[in-house]
DNA sequence: AGATAATCGAGACGGTACGTCGGGTCTTACG
DNA sequence: CGTAAGACCCGACGTACCGTCTCGATTATCT
């Protein structure tokens, strides 16, 4: 994840192997208590039992740590097989809000982003690590619905990259922004709108 | 839009009129240039040719001032009458999509969404200055297309919260997450998904 | 004492006659207190119940304010007619002491003087309020020292200078800077040792 | 001088050896081109060539960094084998006096005596950094005196700080408060009166 | 075994911005 | 005009983090 340079590592001490993931968790055990405004590197390094020194020799600063330590969470995402389209997708949203209800996802996630319109490394790093990383669920649930017979089998490209916007987007609008519970409820009209539209809701 | 007292304000020098504009101005011109995490609440007092005092007796901090800048960038939205409800969508999308493009909204909108996940009197000013502000959007749209007949009269109110969000959220997604143009194309595409579904959508 | 232009009075509100008093006992009050360096002049008016602005048409500055508040409190200083130059002396010499023992004199006075050194004005003034003005009593005493034969008929002025610096500086560092009380004993000694030098002063 | 902790430097890097001559000489140019109230810490460090927090991890404040500053310049002084009583304390008040005409000495020395009315610490740190320090000059005139049998083999301790007192009080308040120079004549006529006495100085 | 070399914890370093405070000025409405 | 109130510009305060550096002490691999 961090820029690593392996190949030229022959003399000297190694690395210690157990800092990373101790880092990593007290970022997010930071981002938790603090945020992301008063989230310092300091602290993370008291916190993991590390000098600063050893997080800079790492990381080159707060947004690349922040964007290693959240795009761990997103992996655990899965899409599960409920046997239609509809259900699949209700499944996937509920975990995706699960995620983006804890605390060092909301805040973390959306800082990096924000620091990314200015930074094109750190847009790319956050494309590379968590969104490329997560259109697997689109592609995988549309497979599967067109297996079904439920979507017809086509194969544009950036229709999977328009349903992952605006999946996600409406997720993280409606639990970030809007600020209200992405809950079963809503996942179901959400649902509901995603595959009929607008124009055949109200039946 | 910050928190005035104008009851109270009977003695004394009254405040400079002139100093908010000038404040909200240089902001969202600090905004552009240097982003949101480089802005100093300092620099923007020397821009808007005023004493950190006075800026600080305005606004409690970066976050609300930022709030208070960008939320007046989405008071020019209007929701164009070309006809047809897929119309009307495209054309406010479109406008979305613009302000959404300028430095300025981009790095401030999305830092204060951040912030508010660790601060509630925050996001409800967001909610207030800007949400809440822009559903008017989607009321006027709907109300336009029943009137059309192209939607049946519904009054369910939480609908026009779900369109808000998946309209508000895909567009930031599609620009400030996968960082790709909100162009016309996509616009349209976009706008068939929201009207059909995905189910027709392959059509 | 301050800069005043009676003179060109003639129309508007007269000047409140009680400010003046008010503001210095305010002064003398807010220097036992806080002291020198934390005593503000808005701290002053508001003790005084006055608004910042009155105190400043009255007064250049924190410097001569302070003046004019420690000058009035050597004024009731006087020589006694104990019937012995020795006696008259350590009898105002613990009279000096005793105001030197309070606290808006020590830290007034040495701050003043303090300043005094980057700034004529300044000096002068001090000069004029308090040291000139206090040698008064130097004179006194040597006329009724010679009346009684205790001085020969001498009249260098510089004498009289030389014996203020002496006295006074003694006392001021006695109980300044030493930081130790200038008491009877001590008086005595001082006295003892001023009268007949140190050459005899071991018999 | 500073509050240093010797034994406790074991790990970590270690404090600059130069930085501390250099922010003391730094204060003494700042005393001298601003004085006193106009001297800003920042300013100093600026001067020194160093951080603002390298001089808040070494001296306390204002106060603390001039009493170090202006101390120094005192150990300059030396008292002169002249021969005699009376030279030998001509020599060193023309030296005291010397330094007293400087800035830095005049506005640093008054300052922090101002100061030490209201903090007991510093007025500690005086008395250790300069009084007592400086009590050596008359030790060591007395014992030659005495070696000399100009005065009598006595030994109250408390006729050296008595000495000091009236020949530190009397340059000070000569020069500072009286604003005039100590110069050879008035010299002269200081140790006249110190030696004889007022009784016999009129011969 | 010893030399070499990169890592480690610790903490000082030069900087930058913070949010607050006080100084002295100015602008109101009132007396 | 003087006054009380309070906003104004300005500059310094002392603190907190930044990211870098310099230490002595480890811990590996390569002679």
């Amino acid at each position: 994840m961090q820029s690593r340079t392996p190949a030229s590592r022959a003399t000297g001490r190694p690395r210690s192997t157990t800092a990373d993931a101790a880092i990593l968790a007290a970022t997010r055990e930071a981002l938790v208590e603090l945020g992301w405004s008063k989230l310092t590197l300091g602290d993370v390094a008291t916190r993991a039992g590390v000098a600063k020194t050893t997080l800079y020799r790492r990381w080159t600063g707060k947004n690349e740590l922040v964007v290693d330590a959240v795009a761990e969470l997103f992996d655990e995402l899965e899409i599960p097989n409920r046997g239609s389209l509809a259900a699949d997708i209700e499944g996937v949203v509920l975990q995706f809000a699960a995620i983006l209800a804890r605390p060092e996802a909301r805040s973390g996630l959306m800082a990096v982003i924000a620091e990314s319109t200015r930074d094109d490394a750190l847009r790319e790093r956050i494309r590379t690590s968590i969104v490329e990383r997560q259109k697997r669920l689109v592609l995988e649930g549309r497979n599967r619905a067109q297996a079904r017979g439920e979507l017809p089998p086509e194969s544009d490209p950036t229709t999977v990259d328009l349903i992952f916007d605006v999946v996600a987007g409406a997720v993280v609008h409606r639990t970030l922004v809007s600020a209200e519970p992405a809950d079963e409820q809503w996942v179901r009209a959400f649902t509901r709108l995603l595959l009929v539209g607008l124009g055949q809701a109200a039946d």
